[in-house]
DNA sequence: ACCTATGTTGATAC
DNA sequence: GGTATCAACATAGG
């Protein structure tokens, strides 16, 4: 589920129940989810603080907090974002910060594949999908000789894209996946910028990211939504790609 | 039973 | 350095 719509979704929800509240207790046992700490770390580091601001970039989430801790969160394959509802009964809230009021905010995640930690690394992020200027994004986006898909989904490159967006995003723009990332226009490149702004506002507008036009036929025997053409599907830049062979060959 | 699939990321090898 | 592959996790389905 999880790409940028779905995380900053998330990040509004911290904002705007989480921020003011007091940790009383933090659960963080499950040292897999929060390495490399070790159990109690995280709790020692937060108890008694207050949240103050939530951030996003990309993928990656951080919560600010008065005595000066940053909580980074990242949503994984599965996870997603709880506040003030009862632990997860299949035990899949494998963080949670505990406030003082009661309450509580849980990163629930079936796959283990989030993590929370302190002071999390964004330095080899990319620019946000959703901010990224025109220049940056050719120059960033469009060089190299790998899959123009593996590209606008290296975080890396251009922090926010995932599968599924991705493969909307190039349909959008009419751009076969496997065109090789150094031989796209600066046209090219600008329609995909346009496209990967488009699909990221309708996805937070619709509140996830898992919209969109193509997104419906991305299934096996599924055909093109505007021509009608049988949907190619392969791996590409090892993830599972449906494309549009007439449109995007 | 065994193999595949799945929205992510990172380490590792060429 | 850039690119590709695999592993980490848990579950569902053929």
């Amino acid at each position: 589920m999880p790409e940028l719509p779905d995380v900053e979704i998330a990040r509004r929800v911290i904002e705007e129940r989480g921020l003011g509240r007091r940790i009383a207790s933090v659960e963080d046992s499950d040292t897999w989810v929060s390495r490399p700490h070790g159990p109690g770390e995280i709790a020692q580091a937060l108890t008694g603080a207050r949240l103050t601001a939530a951030h996003r970039h990309g993928k990656t989430m951080w919560i600010e907090t008065d005595t000066g801790p940053v909580v980074g969160l990242h949503l994984g394959m599965t996870g997603g974002i709880r506040v003030d509802e009862d632990p997860d009964p299949r035990g899949w809230d494998r963080f949670a910060l505990e406030f003082e009021d009661g309450g509580r905010l849980a990163l629930r995640d079936m796959r283990r594949l989030g993590r929370a930690v302190l002071d999390p690394d964004l330095s080899r992020l990319g620019p946000d999908a959703a901010e990224v200027g025109r220049h940056e994004f050719r120059e960033r986006v469009g060089r190299g000789e790998s899959p123009i898909k593996a590209r606008v989904m290296d975080q890396n490159v251009i922090a926010g894209v995932g599968n599924l967006m991705a493969d909307e995003i190039l349909w959008r723009a009419r751009v076969s996946p496997r065109a090789p990332a150094g031989e796209l226009t600066d046209d090219r490149l600008d329609e995909l910028r346009r496209a990967t702004r488009a699909v990221i506002r309708l996805g937070i507008r619709e509140g996830h990211a898992g919209v969109g036009e193509l997104n419906p036929h991305r299934i096996k025997g599924g055909t093109c939504p505007r021509c009608g053409a049988a949907l190619e599907h392969d791996r590409v830049g090892g993830r599972t790609t449906f494309w549009c062979p007439r449109e995007q060959g």
